[in-house]
DNA sequence: CACCAGGCAAGTA
DNA sequence: TACTTGCATGGT
């Protein structure tokens, strides 16, 4: 089968439907850094709360987070939920801003993608879809984020094992699209927001764009 | 009331 | 390597 093909389908009926999302819905690359952790197994709704609280109280710099007490942080980001081990994680990570680069995005983004891949992995509390959200949606680089959403939505259309891997699911994309930032950010917008859009419940589905592909199926408990 | 959300790490066998 | 568990809030 064609794999590039049934990708430019989907990324095409999804485009044509919402139009272009501009992505990372955050005001500047810390903030996306900042909500790619916050985000981990959470609605996006309980990350605004958290986003808004550390933003209330001037604490959404590397600077700033680097002083706060971890204490602290966890009280402020309490909406987030998991908000100890996150204001770990975001202490670890401002850590490594400050020690790898002085704090300095600018200075982070212009590492080549698979070193700077390699680095973030290396520090506590960032796997593989926090690193590449960061590496995309902060830095730019040409890396396809997989989440939840990615992985539900090729299975349902039977383009993964149901045992495929982080690597494996990335590959799909990765190995048949052009390696384009651009393509890629608004790939994954897409993909989250059909997520978001076509609810669990079948009953209550509008209308999905992606339908039209595996006309034959039945429908399962989650449209996309 | 139960279930879920844009994961990750540590522990066990 | 493969599987399990802890982490926690707020919305439906």
């Amino acid at each position: 089968m064609d794999c590039r093909n049934d990708l430019l389908r989907i990324y095409g009926l999804l485009d044509g439907h919402f139009g272009d999302l501009h992505w990372w819905p955050a005001e500047e690359p810390f903030e996306v850094m900042v909500g790619a952790i916050l985000t981990q197994n959470t609605a996006w709704a309980n990350v605004e709360k958290a986003i808004a609280a550390l933003k209330g109280n001037r604490l959404l710099s590397p600077e700033a987070l680097s002083r706060i007490d971890e204490g602290t942080l966890a009280r402020i980001i309490r909406p987030s939920g998991y908000y100890n081990v996150k204001a770990q994680r975001l202490k670890s990570f401002v850590r490594f801003l400050q020690e790898e680069y002085a704090g300095d995005i600018g200075i982070m983004s212009a590492e080549e993608l698979p070193t700077l891949r390699d680095k973030l992995l290396g520090v506590q509390g960032i796997g593989q879809e926090t690193a590449d959200s960061i590496l995309l949606y902060a830095c730019g680089k040409p890396v396809f984020v997989c989440d939840a959403y990615t992985r539900r939505i090729l299975q349902r259309h039977g383009l993964i094992d149901d045992d495929a891997d982080y690597h494996r699911i990335q590959e799909m994309f990765m190995d048949h699209l052009p390696h384009d930032a651009a393509l890629f950010n608004q790939f994954h917008a897409l993909i989250v927001y059909a997520g978001k859009t076509f609810c669990r419940k079948v009953s209550k589905c509008e209308p999905c764009p992606l339908r039209t592909l595996h006309a034959e199926r039945p429908p399962l408990p989650r449209c996309t």
